[in-house]
DNA sequence: TATGAGATCCGCT
DNA sequence: GCGGATCTCATAA
């Protein structure tokens, strides 16, 4: 899809505000994101292609349109939509959206949430959509799951990226103004162990 | 409503 | 062996 392409060119500054209200896909499931945030390459702390070319993050480095899943927290799942040229990496988290499509099967995988907590969060996003690793490096234009363009969203709102640890504050954060969607998370959360 | 802490496993060092 | 781009429940105010 020349679309698809065409959205996808730049860098992750440029391409995170254009996914929001773009459609993400799978099977009968679609959510409409309202929030991203951008992760560059070696250039940047907080990216898992910090450190270099792994196993886990080789889809980063691959050609853009593909969806790098990684698995976190020992239970989570979250997934990026891959942009840039092959060999610099860069990727643009899926951080939250809301459901426009197969709104009962999102409801069966997240019993007890109410609708617009469905995909509210990356590892949430990924539950209602059924997104899991063996995703990780579909081609999201022809794959089994996929991006579609969508109406461009009135305001964009941008403002630091959330949960990271090691990253300074960069404005690399992007959500639709207002959409109750819109992941809001607890400022100071000290990681701590057991105990 | 706000804050604290546990859960749980993969990939890297 | 350690740390993590998180979520959820439990408890306090």
């Amino acid at each position: 899809m020349a679309d698809l392409a065409q959205l996808l060119d730049g860098t992750p500054l440029e391409v995170a505000p254009r996914l929001l209200g773009c459609v993400l896909r799978h099977g009968e499931v679609a959510v409409r994101l309202t929030e991203v945030e951008a992760y560059a390459g070696p250039d940047d702390p907080g990216s898992h292609a910090y450190r270099g070319q792994t196993r886990r993050n080789a889809v980063m480095f691959g050609p853009r349109g593909r969806l790098y899943c990684y698995f976190t927290y020992g239970m989570h799942v979250c997934a990026n939509v891959v942009v840039g040229p092959e060999g610099d990496p860069g990727a643009v988290l899926v951080r939250a959206g809301e459901v426009v499509e197969g709104l009962e099967l999102a409801r069966s995988r997240r019993p007890g949430a109410s609708d617009r907590d469905l995909a509210r969060g990356p590892a949430r996003l990924c539950r209602a959509l059924g997104i899991g690793l063996e995703h990780d490096g579909v081609d999201l234009a022809r794959g089994a799951v996929r991006i579609e363009p969508g109406q461009p969203v009135a305001t964009v709102s941008t403002g630091p990226r959330v949960g990271l640890r090691g990253a300074p504050d960069r404005p690399w954060r992007f959500w639709v103004t207002d959409d109750p969607t819109v992941s809001v998370y607890r400022p100071a959360a000290p990681l701590r162990r057991r105990g």
